[in-house]
DNA sequence: GACAATTTATACCGATCGGTATAGACTCAG
DNA sequence: CTGAGTCTATACCGATCGGTATAAATTGTC
């Protein structure tokens, strides 16, 4: 029971840092100290070890998103909300963050990818919701729900590769920055 | 001579569809009809043929980019052509697209990611200088190149990546909201 | 037609891959 | 104290991994 946790953690570690693909199972074992029969207890296969991983960061990360993109009528307070809880998530879970975003864009065919899809799908619907209720407020936003929810989702996610990076830091006046270019463009 | 490009065509093809980890050397060679051998004679490692594989496309990638970046005094038109030459090669070298977009989000410490870093800053490069001279005649873009030309990248890279998921026609209009978006924001 | 260089295939290397059959230890209910 | 269920280790599986030693074709040159 601790050693499922222990796995989780270090397969997120390892996963994060080098790719599912480049890194087997036998090096999972020996971060954790146990060996494989433990690990295919658990989990029945390397794929379902990914998808546990999956369940546990992003069920929680859903969940944080979900709260925050509870739309109350004025839409930049609720952009500046969501884009503050995707930076939080960023800096307290990095490794899962980073591994996510290398999934969502590994090649189409890849178990990653496949994995990540329905995750990713859910963020994807959680914005567009955002977008279509604050739709009855702000008429010209109509229709384009879909291409506003991901050039949003963008955005945020240029500001955290940044931050991924070390070439910024995740500040209020950085969510700040971020949904008044969205909403306003570079000027102004 | 002619399995060499045929080497580099079918790596390009495997890459983008399953991921460079994922897919073997023993694969590669097969679907071109020779044997290891052959590869190793034109490549000295499976990195090798990456790197090869970077210099062909990345190079004429590099070059489409740089031709539509010349900045002549108008912003606006400068960013369409970037957002044009990117579209087109989008459309026109979906597979070589989709590979790298994968490998610069590839995990940091793997040979996809660190193969791809170059060419990345080179583009990145790129963009900066169109909004460093930009900032000759708009002050307020000042300081900001960086973010900026991430930014832009970024909002490019949605775009391709709703039409890489067929979810999006990269016509001429949406060549002017990219930009117009990027601008002004979604509202006016 | 001989020769050198380039290009290719046969056959193999050790290492690692994901996964498992078997059995021993441990926990806990009765 | 027993027995069932949970958890873990030893030892192994066939397949594939990236890479190569050797030598046979193939090519172009003189």
């Amino acid at each position: 029971m601790d050693n499922r946790q222990e796995l989780l953690d270090q397969a997120l570690a390892l996963f994060s840092q080098r790719g599912y693909d480049a890194v087997g199972v036998r090096e999972v074992v020996e971060a954790v100290g146990v060996t494989k029969p433990t690990l295919y207890h658990y989990f029945d296969s390397k794929r379902g070890l990914l998808h546990a991983l999956l369940r546990r960061e992003g069920g929680a990360m859903l969940e944080q998103i979900l709260r925050a993109a509870a739309y109350q009528g004025d839409l930049v307070l609720t952009l500046e909300k969501i884009v503050q809880a995707y930076f939080q998530l960023a800096k307290t879970n990095t490794n899962f963050y980073r591994m996510q975003l290398a999934m969502v864009f590994a090649p189409p065919e890849s178990e990653a990818n496949q994995a990540v899809r329905p995750f990713s799908n859910e963020q994807q619907e959680i914005l567009e919701g955002v977008f279509t209720q604050a739709a009855e407020d702000h008429g010209n936003l109509r229709g384009r729900h879909r291409r506003y929810a991901a050039g949003f989702l963008g955005q945020i996610n240029v500001m955290i590769g940044l931050y991924l990076n070390d070439s910024l830091e995740l500040t209020d006046e950085v969510v700040y920055l971020t949904v008044h270019q969205f909403m306003h463009g570079i000027f102004s």
